[in-house]
RNA sequence: GCGCCCGUAGCUCAAUGGAUAGAGCAACUGGUUUCUACCCAGUAGGUUGGGGGUUCGAAUCCCUCCGGGCGCGCCA
C-alpha cells in the first residue's frame, strides 16, 4: 500500500460519506497523505477532516470520526485513530506495508519514475558563463543543480534538454583577445581586461599552436588572439564540466543567434506583438507593460543590438524550438534581470506564468582555515570548479552543492570538505548503499536466492522494519515533488533520512543467518527489504548524480 | 533611495499553513566475541532577528522595524 494508494482510499471515504447524504461537501479536494513526524501517530496522517470542515458545515474533529468509521473496515488497515485538531493517524497492516518492498525490486531503476510531466517539453539553460575564463565556484554549484534539476524533471517524465549559452559576442571577448595579445607580447593586461594565470597559460598556448600570430599587430592581432583563446577556454570548460558528469545538450553561440538570422525574426515578432517603440533614436521593448522596473533598449542610437536583443532573441528561439517551459536559473548577482526576462515572455505573446520560470540561486561563500575567502576575477584568485574537485571530489563536490535550497546562501567550508569525514553526508548515504551490498554479497555467498523464494511480507513488522518501508514509501512522493517545485536537494535530504532509517534498521534486525543456522522465512523477507533499500539509494544518488559503490 | 533574496541550536543548514521546530558537526555518556562502527543508543543545546496582524493552527502568509547579501547602464 503506497501513500498514494491511501490517499485514493481515503477519498473514496469522503465520496461515500457525500453519497450517502451524511455529510454535504461540494467538490471536496483530493486528500493529502503524509508522514506523521512522530512515528507514535502512525504509519500516515491526513489533515483532510480540517480542510473539509469549512465547506462540510462540521466540526474537524466530528468529520474525521465519520471518516474513520470508513476507514477502519478497509483490510489493509490496522488501526485508525483521530488526534488532535482533528488529524486522522492512519497504521497500516505490515503485509500491506510490506508489499512495497516487492514493488521496489521489480521496478528496480524505474522506481521513483512518473509520467505527470510527460506533456512537457523542458529547456533547462544554466551556468552560461562567459567563454573568457574558467568557471568558478558559483558556477559549479549551478552545475551541480541545475543537472540534478534535469534529472529529477526527467524522473518526473518531462522532455528535458540541458542547455549552455555562450556568449562569444561583445566588447568582453575583445578585452579577453587585447589580454591574451598583450601577456602574448611579455606586457600586462589591459586594466579592464581579464588578469588570471590562466591567461598566461592560454597566451603559451595560443602561441605553440599559432606562432604567427605574434607576428600581427591591432585589431588583427586582437581578433587573432581571440578567437584563438575562445576556442581553448570553451573546450576547457567543455572538459572539466564532462568530468563533474554535467553533459549538455546544446552548447548555443549568441554568435549564431545573430548569424542565423534569429535575432532579427525575434524582433520582428516583438514588434508584431506591439511592444516595441523608438526614442531617442534608440529602439525600446516596453517591458513596463509586464511588471519591469523600466522599458529597456534593444538597438542603441549607433545602431548597434544590445546583450538584451540577443536574450529576446533566445527566449522566442527556445520556444520556437518547441519548449513548453524555458527554465533559467540564474545567480543573484544577475537577479535583476528577471523582470525583464519574464516581461520579454510576455511580450512575444507567452503566459509569464507558465512558459518561463527564473530561479535565482544565492551565491556561494567559503571558508578556508576558517576565514572567508574573497574572490576577485580580476585579481585571478578565484576559486575554480577543478580546484574544488581536486579538493573532494566529483561526488562530495555535487552532493554538498545541491544538498540546500538554492534560495539560501551556502557556506562551504574548504578544511571540513577536505577531510572527507562524516560532515559530509554523501559518505553516510553512500555507506548505506555500500553496506547494504555487502550484505548481498554475502547472501549470495551463502547460496541464497531470495528472489526464488517465497517473500512473506507480514514478517517485516518489526518497528524499524516498518520505519524503514514507511521511508521506501516516500520515494515517488519526493521526487515527484521535487520535480514541481524545482528543488532537486529534496531527494538529497531524503536519502540522508532513508539511510539513517536503513542503518537503524541493520543495527536492530539480523539479516542473514548467524553461523550454520538454517535459512529463516524472516531471513529472505529481509533480504527483499535490503534489496528494495539499495535500489532507492541507487536510484537517489543517480538523481544527483552521486556514485552508489558497493564497497567502501 | 528603489527592488529582489536571506535571518532557525555554538557552527553549517532542514522543515510544501499542521501535532512537542529537526539533522549533521562540535561537547558529554554509553554500545560491536555476530552480516562493513564511515554505524547505533542517550544527554545537553531555541523568544525561528524584534514587534504587530491574518486563522482552528504561522519559521512559513501580510505590515513594520533591525541586520546581512545582491542588483538598479543606449555594458556584456
Amino acid at each position: 500500500m503506497t501513500p498514494e494508494g491511501l490517499a485514493e482510499l481515503v477519498d473514496a471515504a469522503v465520496a461515500s460519506l457525500v453519497d450517502s447524504g451524511r455529510v454535504s461537501i461540494s467538490n471536496p479536494q483530493p486528500a493529502r497523505v503524509e508522514r506523521p513526524r512522530n512515528p507514535e501517530h502512525g504509519d500516515y496522517t491526513t489533515n483532510v477532516a480540517m480542510v473539509l470542515a469549512k465547506a462540510a458545515g462540521r466540526k474537524p474533529r466530528d468529520l474525521a470520526a465519520l471518516l474513520q468509521e470508513q476507514l477502519q473496515d478497509s483490510p489493509q488497515i490496522a488501526a485508525v485513530s483521530v488526534a488532535g485538531p482533528g488529524f486522522i493517524n492512519i497504521t497500516l497492516v505490515s503485509a500491506a506495508a510490506a508489499e512495497t518492498a516487492r514493488t521496489i525490486v521489480q521496478a528496480a531503476e524505474k522506481y521513483g519514475h512518473s509520467d505527470r510531466l510527460s506533456e512537457t517539453s523542458i529547456n533547462v539553460e544554466f551556468i552560461s558563463a562567459n567563454p573568457t575564463g574558467p568557471l568558478h565556484l558559483g558556477h559549479t554549484r549551478w552545475a551541480a543543480v541545475g543537472d540534478a534539476l534535469a534529472r529529477v524533471l526527467q524522473a518526473a517524465g518531462a522532455r528535458v534538454t540541458r542547455e549552455f549559452y555562450v556568449n562569444d559576442r561583445g566588447s568582453q571577448m575583445d578585452d579577453f583577445g587585447r589580454s591574451i595579445a598583450a601577456v602574448a607580447a611579455g606586457e600586462s593586461p589591459p586594466e579592464s581586461g581579464y588578469h588570471g594565470g590562466y591567461i598566461t597559460d592560454l597566451a603559451a598556448q595560443v602561441l605553440a599552436e599559432h606562432p604567427e600570430y605574434q607576428s600581427l599587430t591591432g585589431e588583427d592581432r586582437m581578433r587573432a588572439f581571440r578567437e584563438a583563446g575562445y576556442a581553448l577556454q570553451l573546450a576547457q570548460q567543455q572538459s572539466v564540466l564532462d568530468l563533474f558528469r554535467t553533459h549538455f545538450d546544446v552548447w548555443y553561440s549568441e554568435r549564431s543567434l545573430h548569424d542565423s538570422g534569429a535575432v532579427e525574426r525575434g524582433m520582428t515578432q516583438l514588434r508584431e506583438q506591439g511592444h516595441v517603440y523608438e526614442k531617442d533614436g534608440a529602439v525600446w521593448l516596453r517591458t513596463t507593460d509586464f511588471g519591469d522596473d523600466k522599458d529597456r533598449v534593444l538597438v542603441k542610437a549607433d545602431g548597434e543590438l544590445t546583450y538584451f536583443a540577443s536574450d529576446t532573441a533566445y527566449y522566442i528561439n527556445k520556444r520556437d524550438r518547441g519548449f513548453d517551459i524555458c527554465i533559467y536559473l540564474l545567480g543573484a548577482d544577475h537577479h535583476g534581470y528577471v523582470g525583464r526576462l519574464r516581461a520579454v515572455a510576455a511580450c512575444a505573446g507567452d503566459d509569464m506564468q507558465t512558459n518561463i520560470e527564473i530561479p535565482i540561486g544565492q551565491l556561494v561563500n567559503m571558508l578556508k582555515d576558517g576565514v572567508p575567502v574573497k574572490q576577485s576575477k580580476r585579481a585571478g584568485n578565484i576559486v575554480t570548479l577543478e580546484d574544488l574537485v581536486d579538493e573532494v571530489g566529483v561526488d562530495a563536490a555535487r552532493y554538498s552543492l545541491i544538498r540546500y535550497p538554492v534560495d539560501s546562501p551556502l557556506t562551504l567550508d574548504l578544511d571540513l570538505l577536505t577531510k572527507r569525514s562524516n560532515d559530509n553526508p554523501v559518505y553516510y548515504v553512500q555507506y548505506a548503499h555500500a553496506r547494504i551490498s555487502s550484505v548481498l554479497r554475502n547472501a549470495e555467498g551463502l547460496g541464497i536466492d531470495f528472489e526464488a523464494q517465497t517473500f512473506a511480507p507480514e514478517l517485516l513488522s518489526h518497528e524499524r522494519e516498518a520505519r524503514l518501508l514507511g521511508a521506501l514509501a516516500e520515494f515517488p512522493g519526493v521526487v515527484a515533488s521535487a520535480a514541481e517545485l524545482r528543488e532537486p536537494h529534496r531527494v538529497a535530504r531524503y536519502l540522508e533520512e532513508l539511510a539513517t532509517n536503513y542503518h537503524k534498521f541493520y543495527d536492530a534486525c539480523r539479516v542473514l543467518p548467524k553461523g550454520d543456522d538454517p535459512v529463516e522465512p524472516i531471513n529472505i523477507a529481509r533480504l527483499w527489504l535490503c534489496a528494495a533499500t539499495r535500489q532507492v539509494i541507487a536510484n537517489g544518488l543517480d538523481l544527483c548524480g552521486v556514485a552508489a559503490p558497493d564497497r567502501m
